[in-house]
DNA sequence: GACGAGGAGTCTA
DNA sequence: TAGACTCCTCGTC
Protein backbone atom coordinates (compact mmCIF):
# COMPACT_ATOMS: atom_id res chain seq x y z
CA UNK A 1 0.00 0.00 0.00
CA UNK A 2 1.21 3.21 -0.25
CA UNK A 3 2.06 5.20 -3.10
CA UNK A 4 5.44 4.77 -4.64
CA UNK A 5 8.42 6.74 -4.02
CA UNK A 6 7.01 7.88 -0.63
CA UNK A 7 8.10 6.04 2.41
CA UNK A 8 6.00 5.30 5.07
CA UNK A 9 6.55 6.94 8.49
CA UNK A 10 6.43 4.00 11.28
CA UNK A 11 2.97 5.27 12.38
CA UNK A 12 1.56 4.77 8.69
CA UNK A 13 3.69 1.37 9.26
CA UNK A 14 1.94 0.30 12.08
CA UNK A 15 -1.51 1.55 10.86
CA UNK A 16 -0.96 -0.47 7.61
CA UNK A 17 -0.33 -3.36 9.38
CA UNK A 18 -2.99 -2.90 11.42
CA UNK A 19 -5.28 -2.49 8.63
CA UNK A 20 -4.33 -5.91 7.13
CA UNK A 21 -4.59 -7.79 10.20
CA UNK A 22 -8.14 -6.03 10.83
CA UNK A 23 -9.44 -7.04 6.90
CA UNK A 24 -8.18 -10.80 7.48
CA UNK A 25 -9.60 -11.26 10.20
CA UNK A 26 -12.59 -9.75 9.56
CA UNK A 27 -13.03 -12.34 6.66
CA UNK A 28 -12.38 -14.97 9.04
CA UNK A 29 -14.47 -13.72 11.55
CA UNK A 30 -17.40 -13.58 9.00
CA UNK A 31 -17.23 -17.13 8.21
CA UNK A 32 -20.66 -18.77 9.39
CA UNK A 33 -19.97 -21.46 12.55
CA UNK A 34 -20.45 -24.86 11.22
CA UNK A 35 -24.12 -26.00 11.58
CA UNK A 36 -25.45 -22.12 11.36
CA UNK A 37 -26.80 -20.39 8.73
CA UNK A 38 -26.26 -16.86 8.53
CA UNK A 39 -28.50 -14.96 5.94
CA UNK A 40 -26.85 -12.91 3.97
CA UNK A 41 -26.55 -9.25 4.80
CA UNK A 42 -26.71 -6.77 1.98
CA UNK A 43 -25.30 -3.66 2.00
CA UNK A 44 -28.25 -1.15 2.22
CA UNK A 45 -28.97 2.38 3.49
CA UNK A 46 -30.09 0.59 6.80
CA UNK A 47 -28.01 0.88 9.98
CA UNK A 48 -25.90 -2.05 10.81
CA UNK A 49 -27.87 -4.39 13.84
CA UNK A 50 -25.76 -5.23 16.44
CA UNK A 51 -25.67 -9.12 15.56
CA UNK A 52 -24.30 -8.13 11.85
CA UNK A 53 -22.06 -4.97 12.39
CA UNK A 54 -19.29 -7.48 10.92
CA UNK A 55 -20.93 -8.89 8.42
CA UNK A 56 -22.47 -5.47 7.25
CA UNK A 57 -18.78 -4.05 7.03
CA UNK A 58 -17.07 -6.96 5.13
CA UNK A 59 -20.86 -6.48 2.79
CA UNK A 60 -19.84 -2.65 2.18
CA UNK A 61 -16.52 -3.96 1.34
CA UNK A 62 -16.80 -6.58 -1.10
CA UNK A 63 -19.41 -4.26 -2.58
CA UNK A 64 -16.75 -1.20 -3.20
CA UNK A 65 -14.02 -3.96 -4.12
CA UNK A 66 -15.16 -6.19 -6.44
CA UNK A 67 -17.31 -3.55 -8.24
CA UNK A 68 -16.87 0.00 -7.63
CA UNK A 69 -12.93 0.02 -7.78
CA UNK A 70 -12.39 -1.96 -10.74
CA UNK A 71 -15.16 -0.05 -12.25
CA UNK A 72 -13.32 3.45 -11.05
CA UNK A 73 -10.00 2.32 -11.90
CA UNK A 74 -11.14 0.95 -15.48
CA UNK A 75 -13.23 4.30 -16.13
CA UNK A 76 -10.65 6.50 -15.21
CA UNK A 77 -8.12 4.70 -17.09
CA UNK A 78 -10.18 5.01 -20.55
CA UNK A 79 -11.85 8.29 -19.35
CA UNK A 80 -8.55 10.60 -17.89
CA UNK A 81 -11.13 13.45 -18.93
CA UNK A 82 -13.72 12.83 -15.67
CA UNK A 83 -10.29 12.77 -13.38
CA UNK A 84 -10.80 16.37 -12.19
CA UNK A 85 -14.16 15.76 -11.67
CA UNK A 86 -13.60 12.78 -9.26
CA UNK A 87 -11.09 14.53 -7.61
CA UNK A 88 -13.65 17.46 -6.72
CA UNK A 89 -16.09 15.20 -5.71
CA UNK A 90 -13.63 12.83 -3.57
CA UNK A 91 -13.05 16.87 -2.08
CA UNK A 92 -16.47 17.77 -1.49
CA UNK A 93 -17.13 14.57 0.57
CA UNK A 94 -14.28 14.66 3.08
CA UNK A 95 -16.64 12.74 5.71
CA UNK A 96 -16.39 9.11 3.35
CA UNK A 97 -12.70 9.06 4.34
CA UNK A 98 -13.55 10.04 8.31
CA UNK A 99 -11.08 8.34 10.11
CA UNK A 100 -7.34 9.01 8.45
CA UNK A 101 -5.24 12.09 7.85
CA UNK A 102 -6.52 13.44 4.61
CA UNK A 103 -3.40 14.44 2.85
CA UNK A 104 -1.92 11.27 3.02
CA UNK A 105 -4.45 8.60 2.53
CA UNK A 106 -7.85 10.65 1.15
CA UNK A 107 -6.47 12.71 -1.74
CA UNK A 108 -4.81 11.02 -4.86
CA UNK A 109 -2.19 12.65 -6.18
CA UNK A 110 -1.61 13.82 -10.01
CA UNK A 111 0.17 10.76 -10.67
CA UNK A 112 -2.41 8.68 -9.16
CA UNK A 113 -4.77 10.07 -12.07
CA UNK A 114 -2.04 8.80 -14.75
CA UNK A 115 -2.50 5.75 -12.92
CA UNK A 116 -5.32 3.55 -12.39
CA UNK A 117 -3.45 0.51 -10.20
CA UNK A 118 -2.54 3.16 -8.11
CA UNK A 119 -5.70 4.70 -7.81
CA UNK A 120 -7.54 1.12 -7.45
CA UNK A 121 -4.76 0.93 -4.28
CA UNK A 122 -5.89 4.07 -2.87
CA UNK A 123 -9.78 3.64 -3.35
CA UNK A 124 -8.89 0.11 -1.29
CA UNK A 125 -6.94 1.90 1.24
CA UNK A 126 -9.56 4.38 1.85
CA UNK A 127 -12.57 1.59 2.16
CA UNK A 128 -10.21 0.00 4.58
CA UNK A 129 -9.88 2.89 6.44
CA UNK A 130 -13.19 3.59 6.87
CA UNK A 131 -13.83 -0.31 7.55
CA UNK A 132 -11.04 -0.16 10.48
CA UNK A 133 -12.71 2.94 11.71
CA UNK A 134 -16.10 1.35 12.13
CA UNK A 135 -14.42 -1.61 13.60
CA UNK A 136 -12.79 0.66 16.28
CA UNK A 137 -15.78 2.20 17.01
CA UNK A 138 -17.24 -0.94 17.58
CA UNK A 139 -14.56 -2.20 20.12
CA UNK A 140 -14.75 1.14 21.96
CA UNK A 141 -18.53 0.94 22.39
CA UNK A 142 -18.16 -2.83 23.66
CA UNK A 143 -15.50 -1.44 26.30
CA UNK A 144 -17.49 1.30 27.47
CA UNK A 145 -20.69 -1.64 27.08
CA UNK A 146 -18.51 -4.18 29.50
CA UNK A 147 -16.13 -2.23 31.26
CA UNK A 148 -13.50 -3.43 30.33
CA UNK A 149 -10.04 -2.41 28.98
CA UNK A 150 -9.38 -2.19 24.99
CA UNK A 151 -5.93 -4.94 25.66
CA UNK A 152 -7.34 -8.31 25.90
CA UNK A 153 -3.52 -8.67 27.80
CA UNK A 154 -5.27 -6.28 30.61
CA UNK A 155 -8.38 -8.80 30.73
CA UNK A 156 -9.06 -10.99 34.04
CA UNK A 157 -10.89 -14.08 33.91
CA UNK A 158 -14.26 -12.44 34.49
CA UNK A 159 -13.35 -10.10 31.44
CA UNK A 160 -12.81 -12.56 29.44
CA UNK A 161 -15.99 -14.21 30.32
CA UNK A 162 -17.75 -10.98 29.66
CA UNK A 163 -15.87 -10.46 26.13
CA UNK A 164 -17.07 -13.94 25.09
CA UNK A 165 -20.54 -13.36 26.49
CA UNK A 166 -20.67 -10.03 24.30
CA UNK A 167 -19.08 -11.81 21.28
CA UNK A 168 -21.81 -14.78 21.70
CA UNK A 169 -24.17 -11.95 21.63
CA UNK A 170 -23.21 -9.86 19.24
CA UNK A 171 -22.55 -12.54 16.08
CA UNK A 172 -25.09 -15.02 17.35
CA UNK A 173 -22.53 -17.78 17.87
CA UNK A 174 -23.30 -20.78 19.92
CA UNK A 175 -22.59 -20.65 23.70
CA UNK A 176 -18.62 -21.52 24.25
CA UNK A 177 -17.78 -19.45 27.05
CA UNK A 178 -17.48 -22.85 29.12
CA UNK A 179 -14.83 -23.69 27.11
CA UNK A 180 -12.55 -20.58 27.86
CA UNK A 181 -13.89 -20.57 31.55
CA UNK A 182 -10.51 -19.66 34.18
CA UNK A 183 -8.70 -18.02 31.47
CA UNK A 184 -7.31 -14.41 31.88
CA UNK A 185 -6.84 -12.56 29.39
CA UNK A 186 -3.13 -13.40 28.81
CA UNK A 187 -3.65 -16.93 29.04
CA UNK A 188 -6.12 -16.14 25.91
CA UNK A 189 -3.62 -13.95 24.25
CA UNK A 190 -1.14 -16.91 24.50
CA UNK A 191 -3.42 -19.20 22.44
CA UNK A 192 -2.65 -20.42 18.73
CA UNK A 193 -5.93 -20.48 16.78
CA UNK A 194 -5.31 -24.49 16.96
CA UNK A 195 -5.86 -24.01 20.58
CA UNK A 196 -9.18 -22.60 20.07
CA UNK A 197 -10.35 -24.97 17.61
CA UNK A 198 -9.36 -27.47 20.23
CA UNK A 199 -11.75 -25.38 22.69
CA UNK A 200 -14.14 -24.96 20.50
CA UNK A 201 -14.46 -26.79 17.34
CA UNK A 202 -17.81 -24.82 16.60
CA UNK A 203 -16.20 -21.66 16.27
CA UNK A 204 -13.24 -21.38 17.90
CA UNK A 205 -11.31 -20.37 15.08
CA UNK A 206 -14.17 -17.35 14.61
CA UNK A 207 -13.72 -16.01 18.68
CA UNK A 208 -9.86 -16.22 17.43
CA UNK A 209 -10.40 -13.33 14.99
CA UNK A 210 -12.26 -11.45 16.90
CA UNK A 211 -9.57 -11.41 19.63
CA UNK A 212 -6.98 -10.51 17.28
CA UNK A 213 -8.63 -7.80 15.70
CA UNK A 214 -8.89 -6.93 19.32
CA UNK A 215 -4.87 -7.31 19.83
CA UNK A 216 -3.79 -5.42 16.85
CA UNK A 217 -6.09 -2.39 17.85
CA UNK A 218 -4.70 -2.50 21.51
CA UNK A 219 -1.08 -3.44 20.25
CA UNK A 220 -1.86 -0.17 17.14
CA UNK A 221 -3.03 2.07 20.58
CA UNK A 222 0.48 1.67 22.12
CA UNK A 223 2.00 2.60 19.16
CA UNK A 224 0.41 5.66 18.44
CA UNK A 225 1.83 8.84 19.87
CA UNK A 226 -0.52 10.34 22.85
CA UNK A 227 -2.82 12.34 21.38
CA UNK A 228 -2.41 11.35 18.28
CA UNK A 229 -6.07 11.31 16.96
CA UNK A 230 -5.89 9.96 12.81
CA UNK A 231 -7.46 6.35 14.04
CA UNK A 232 -10.31 7.79 15.90
CA UNK A 233 -13.27 7.67 14.09
CA UNK A 234 -14.05 8.47 17.49
CA UNK A 235 -11.21 8.29 20.48
CA UNK A 236 -10.46 4.63 20.83
CA UNK A 237 -6.73 5.11 19.79
CA UNK A 238 -7.06 9.00 21.57
CA UNK A 239 -5.95 10.43 24.74
CA UNK A 240 -8.39 12.99 24.51
CA UNK A 241 -11.34 12.52 26.25
CA UNK A 242 -13.73 9.71 25.48
CA UNK A 243 -16.35 10.60 21.85
CA UNK A 244 -19.17 9.89 24.46
CA UNK A 245 -18.06 12.78 26.69
CA UNK A 246 -18.29 15.72 24.10
CA UNK A 247 -20.89 14.67 21.18
CA UNK A 248 -24.78 14.16 21.82
CA UNK A 249 -25.57 17.35 24.28
CA UNK A 250 -26.66 16.50 28.03
CA UNK A 251 -26.61 12.60 27.88
CA UNK A 252 -22.79 12.58 27.65
CA UNK A 253 -21.84 14.60 29.97
CA UNK A 254 -23.40 12.71 32.76
CA UNK A 255 -24.62 9.77 31.26
CA UNK A 256 -21.10 7.83 30.13
CA UNK A 257 -19.87 6.17 32.63
CA UNK A 258 -16.66 5.79 30.78
CA UNK A 259 -15.48 9.52 31.88
CA UNK A 260 -15.73 9.41 35.61
CA UNK A 261 -14.43 5.94 36.74
CA UNK A 262 -17.13 5.11 38.89
CA UNK A 263 -19.02 1.98 38.50
CA UNK A 264 -22.36 3.15 36.48
CA UNK A 265 -25.45 3.17 37.72
CA UNK A 266 -28.38 1.82 36.13
CA UNK A 267 -29.62 5.19 34.43
CA UNK A 268 -26.40 5.69 33.28
CA UNK A 269 -25.98 2.39 31.16
CA UNK A 270 -30.10 3.30 29.77
CA UNK A 271 -28.50 6.48 28.47
CA UNK A 272 -25.51 4.54 26.93
CA UNK A 273 -27.88 2.22 25.44
CA UNK A 274 -29.70 5.34 24.26
CA UNK A 275 -26.99 7.28 23.08
CA UNK A 276 -26.34 4.41 20.28
CA UNK A 277 -29.58 4.35 18.40
CA UNK A 278 -27.57 2.61 15.56
CA UNK A 279 -26.69 -0.48 17.75
CA UNK A 280 -29.50 -0.79 20.36
CA UNK A 281 -32.02 0.86 18.79
CA UNK A 282 -33.87 -2.06 18.33
CA UNK A 283 -33.89 -2.64 22.24
CA UNK A 284 -34.54 0.71 24.24
CA UNK A 285 -35.31 4.21 21.80
CA UNK A 286 -36.32 7.44 22.37
CA UNK A 287 -40.04 8.19 22.02
CA UNK A 288 -39.37 12.09 23.04
CA UNK A 289 -35.65 13.00 23.57
CA UNK A 290 -36.09 15.99 24.60
CA UNK A 291 -38.54 14.89 27.40
CA UNK A 292 -36.31 12.33 28.10
CA UNK A 293 -38.87 10.03 27.55
CA UNK A 294 -37.81 6.25 25.96
CA UNK A 295 -39.50 3.44 25.44
CA UNK A 296 -37.92 -0.30 25.87
CA UNK A 297 -38.57 -2.54 22.99
CA UNK A 298 -36.77 -5.38 24.20
CA UNK A 299 -36.73 -5.54 27.90
CA UNK A 300 -35.00 -8.60 27.59
CA UNK A 301 -31.86 -7.97 25.78
CA UNK A 302 -31.86 -4.93 27.95
CA UNK A 303 -31.80 -6.96 31.18
CA UNK A 304 -29.41 -9.13 29.71
CA UNK A 305 -27.43 -6.34 28.58
CA UNK A 306 -27.05 -4.82 31.83
CA UNK A 307 -26.42 -8.46 32.95
CA UNK A 308 -23.22 -8.84 31.37
CA UNK A 309 -22.15 -5.11 32.24
CA UNK A 310 -23.19 -6.00 35.64
CA UNK A 311 -21.79 -9.53 35.62
CA UNK A 312 -25.33 -10.48 36.92
CA UNK A 313 -26.06 -13.88 34.53
CA UNK A 314 -29.57 -14.25 36.17
CA UNK A 315 -30.38 -10.30 35.64
CA UNK A 316 -33.73 -10.38 33.85
CA UNK A 317 -36.05 -7.31 33.13
CA UNK A 318 -38.14 -8.11 36.32
CA UNK A 319 -35.23 -7.52 38.66
CA UNK A 320 -34.30 -4.38 36.24
CA UNK A 321 -37.51 -2.78 36.48
CA UNK A 322 -37.46 -3.15 39.91
CA UNK A 323 -34.03 -1.22 39.99
CA UNK A 324 -35.72 1.28 37.79
CA UNK A 325 -38.45 1.67 39.88
CA UNK A 326 -36.33 2.93 42.58
CA UNK A 327 -35.15 5.94 41.19
CA UNK A 328 -38.52 7.14 41.14
CA UNK A 329 -37.96 7.95 44.95
CA UNK A 330 -34.72 9.37 44.51
CA UNK A 331 -36.30 11.54 41.38
CA UNK A 332 -33.96 10.23 38.50
CA UNK A 333 -36.59 8.42 36.21
CA UNK A 334 -40.52 7.97 36.61
CA UNK A 335 -43.10 7.08 34.57
CA UNK A 336 -44.41 9.56 32.23
CA UNK A 337 -47.54 11.48 32.72
CA UNK A 338 -49.70 9.18 30.08
CA UNK A 339 -48.30 5.97 31.71
CA UNK A 340 -47.59 3.24 29.05
CA UNK A 341 -45.83 0.02 29.58
CA UNK A 342 -42.00 0.01 28.95
CA UNK A 343 -41.99 3.49 28.45
CA UNK A 344 -40.33 5.65 31.84
CA UNK A 345 -38.67 9.29 31.47
CA UNK A 346 -36.18 11.01 32.91
CA UNK A 347 -37.10 13.55 35.06
CA UNK A 348 -34.47 15.87 34.50
CA UNK A 349 -33.57 15.54 31.07
CA UNK A 350 -31.11 18.95 30.58
C1' DG B 1 -48.85 -14.15 31.15
C1' DA B 2 -46.53 -9.86 31.08
C1' DC B 3 -45.99 -5.77 33.23
C1' DG B 4 -46.11 -2.34 37.09
C1' DA B 5 -45.80 -1.07 41.92
C1' DG B 6 -43.74 -1.55 46.16
C1' DG B 7 -42.05 -4.01 50.68
C1' DA B 8 -38.22 -6.13 52.66
C1' DG B 9 -33.94 -8.65 53.21
C1' DT B 10 -29.29 -9.39 51.28
C1' DC B 11 -25.11 -8.36 48.90
C1' DT B 12 -21.22 -5.57 47.47
C1' DA B 13 -18.00 -1.94 46.34
C1' DT C 1 -23.59 3.05 53.63
C1' DA C 2 -25.71 3.73 49.15
C1' DG C 3 -26.97 1.41 45.37
C1' DA C 4 -28.23 -2.65 43.37
C1' DC C 5 -29.92 -7.40 43.54
C1' DT C 6 -33.34 -10.73 44.81
C1' DC C 7 -37.66 -12.51 46.16
C1' DC C 8 -42.08 -11.70 47.13
C1' DT C 9 -47.22 -10.21 46.88
C1' DC C 10 -50.78 -7.90 44.70
C1' DG C 11 -53.15 -5.31 41.07
C1' DT C 12 -53.94 -4.20 36.17
C1' DC C 13 -54.20 -5.03 31.35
Amino acid sequence: MGSAGRRPSMLQQNRLAFEDSIMTNLEKGNQQPKGQEWTLVQPSSAPPTPERTLPVYLSYFDMLLTEDCTWLSKGLAERPEIDHGLKTEQQKEPEQCPIVDSQEICVPTELDYQNGVHLEERSLEQVQTMVVGEVLKEIETACKLLNIAADPMEWGVGNVQKWILWTEHQYRLPQIGKSFQELSGKDLCSMSEEEFRQRSPVCGDILYAHLDIWKSAAWMKEKTCPGDSRYNGNTLLSTAAPAGCADEGWMDTEADSSCSGQPIHLWQFLKELLLKPHSYGRFIRWLNKEKGIFKIEDSAQVARLWGIRKNRPAMNYDKLSRSIRQYYKKGIIRKPDVSQRLVYQFVHPV
